[in-house]
DNA sequence: TTTATCTATGTCACTCTTGACATATTAACC
DNA sequence: GGTTAATATGTCAAGAGTGACATAGATAAA
């Protein structure tokens, strides 16, 4: 099976959804490591229910139209926790703004400053909200890892690593800028 | 243009180079941000000499095959030149250990944590491979980032926000697998 | 002499992913 | 009554990327 089919199974595991409902976990918070759009979800749902790791039920709402709520099987739950502890398949990362740094030899100091303090004001507001759903997290889930449900600190773990690659990501855009603006004059 | 034409192009315009010799640069060092195989490179070369971007000319060599050498024109160094200040794209991230921390409460933590701490000691090989790099760097262009030519300070920053990465990355996995430790006894 | 390896260049089928197209229900607003 | 938006589910063409297939010159080792 293909990773995203672990993302439709990783989110169904804890709690049933519709594809709509799954479209849209997986634009926030999923997406923030594993998204995809609804034109892969719904042939991936198929899929998934013909190799037998994921039910469907009709259910009529009032006000909405029908929808197709999504419950895992116990098959499916199986293959998913078989699937967690096995390496990752090794992807090839692919950072555009680190190869705009690459080549910013040939630019303007002061236009590619301009672009770094940009973006770090991007990675800086990502950060922000990080940060507060950390502090909701906190507050809400028993104050520290520790006194946790699993299931919550998986999420709060997965989270941390936002943190860390925002704050970090943040952090070397700033210092770029800082870099170049000294180009500028000396 | 796509992204792949501006990382051919940014190897380019520091030397001219065959084929061969920009798979491999696409394996290591640029493939550590921005990588492609020679089946891209190939078929984006010939694009890129249809477009007017590169030029190349046959080199006939003693004890080896001989090679077509890609050279970057006036026209592709200004398309480079744009392209570095512009804002990235934005492409999705995608990270399968982070989908797996979401769902490692489904697993043993035992076995969890010998994962992460596994991931943790792969992150740390690249992080010291990367150090050792950047004393290389700092050893043999001026001591410090602003004493560096703008070519090599490029270089350098590209080099700094994969130290970041790895060393963030690295403390990550250590931090969830200490989590899942904590799980197994109390 | 055969085999393996490195250099060197290319094609092709397949998978993954995206964006556009397509349709339908219901609510809210003008 | 018509428009817009949210909900809801799908298909399809095209592009990006990978792995396998294909060929060939040259060296080195067995």
């Amino acid at each position: 099976m293909r990773t995203l089919g672990y993302a439709v199974l990783s989110l169904l595991s804890r709690e049933d959804l519709s594809g709509y409902d799954l479209k849209r976990w997986m634009e926030r918070p999923l997406g923030y490591f594993w998204s995809a759009k609804h034109s892969q979800i719904y042939p991936e749902l198929a899929r998934l229910e013909d190799e037998g790791f994921v039910t469907h039920r009709v259910v009529e709402q009032q006000g909405k139209p029908d929808k197709k709520v999504f419950a895992i099987t116990a098959e499916g739950r199986e293959a998913l926790k078989a699937w967690v502890t096995e390496p990752p398949v090794g992807r090839a990362p692919r950072d555009e703004l680190i190869l705009k740094a690459y080549s910013m030899w040939l630019a303007e100091p002061g236009a590619a400053a301009v672009l770094f303090e940009e973006q770090g004001r991007l990675h800086e507001e990502q950060l922000r909200h990080y940060k507060a759903t950390e502090a909701w997290m906190e507050e809400n889930w028993g104050g520290s890892p520790e006194k946790m449900d699993f299931d919550d600190f998986a999420s709060y773990a997965a989270l941390r690593r936002g943190i860390g690659y925002e704050r970090d990501y943040a952090e070397w855009c700033r210092w770029v800028a800082a870099g170049l603006k000294e180009r500028l004059s000396g």
